[in-house]
DNA sequence: GCACAGGTAGATT
DNA sequence: AATCTACCTGTG
């Protein structure tokens, strides 16, 4: 019996919801969605998800139907509805990656098909900033681990009453700290969380959004051109971390992050050999359209995939 | 030992 | 303007 809804309910979380969406994600599309890249907070244990964002907490199941439900600490009424815009779950993605051009794209209808309702997910702004600073040159799994490191010295605890129910075992729940908090923790001691050359970055970028209130919120406003190019003047932001902090924090469908695994795949894929990262960007945003962000996941998940067989 | 990991900034050519 | 390199640190 491993339908989440004949799960007995447990002390400090409510129960399992069904989340209304047109067609459930199937299991592997859902691990590329909540673990893929373009999220870093979210573990899977004993088939159940547990997620961290803002100051939600969510965990999410996938029943023997497929039907996915989710279930949220009873002392954080929010974070369902939370997790809902998180998801974009209003949004149909197979709807939306339908107006990708794969009709004349083989690869792209190929890579469609491998993953079929893959979502770009809508996080918070600032903390996908701080994520995606942690990210260069580092492997998900280290960047996952970065930042719960991070989490767990600096960060506030979320379910404090819940300090011994433990889920999964021995895992603590701390949002991650935000920018007027890092602003005020030593680069050292951002070093001692494993950040290495990216503590300097933090600390001065916290040092930035300290000294400028507003700055983020009126940058996450801005059309995509001049977001970029705020967001490109941070220290230890450039191109490429810039376009995933729009894409998976700000929903800007049109930001197209080149990374080394989109410009490999490029080269492959579209004979793109010897391209610099940001003519392949040029590229991949007018090949792809105003949804080239979502093409950009489609293919980074499936080079992937790929790479593990 | 050494190349590489979802890069960026500053120096050098 | 284009190319080269240092920057932390763990992993294979």
């Amino acid at each position: 019996m491993t339908g989440s809804a004949s799960r007995p309910t447990e002390p400090g979380w409510a129960a399992w919801q069904p989340l209304p969406l047109r067609m459930p994600p199937a299991a592997t599309v859902l691990a590329e969605t909540l673990d893929g890249g373009q999220a870093f907070r979210w573990g899977c244990h004993d088939g159940i998800w547990l997620g961290l964002f803002g100051d939600s907490v969510v965990r999410l199941s996938l029943d023997i139907q497929g039907v996915l439900r989710w279930s949220a600490p009873t002392s954080l009424a929010t974070a369902g509805p939370a997790f809902a815009h998180y998801f974009d779950a209003a949004r149909d993605p197979k709807e939306l990656a339908d107006s990708l051009p794969w009709r004349s794209d083989p690869h792209l209808a190929a890579c469609l098909a491998a993953l079929p309702g893959l979502r770009i997910l809508r996080q918070p702004f600032g903390e996908t900033l701080l994520c995606f600073l942690c990210s260069a040159t580092k492997q998900i799994v280290q960047i996952k681990q970065m930042l719960a490191l991070l989490a767990e010295r600096h960060g506030t605890p979320l379910l404090p009453g819940l300090s011994t129910f433990t889920f999964p075992p021995s895992t603590s729940i701390h949002r991650l700290p935000t920018w007027g908090e890092l602003a005020l923790i030593p680069e050292a001691q951002l070093r001692a969380c494993q950040f290495g050359f990216r503590a300097r970055f933090i600390h001065q970028t916290a040092c930035f959004l300290a000294a400028h209130p507003g700055w983020l919120e009126a940058t996450e406003a801005l059309p995509y051109p001049e977001a970029k190019e705020r967001l490109c003047s941070l220290p230890g932001v450039g191109e490429k971390i810039a376009d995933c902090v729009l894409l998976f924090g700000a929903g800007r469908l049109e930001a197209f992050p080149v990374d080394t695994w989109i410009l490999k795949a490029m080269a492959a894929r579209y004979g793109l050999h010897g391209w610099k990262p940001a003519q392949v960007a040029q590229f991949g945003r007018a090949h792809f359209g105003p949804l080239a962000g979502l093409a950009q996941q489609y293919l980074f998940a499936y080079e992937r995939a790929q790479s593990r067989l």
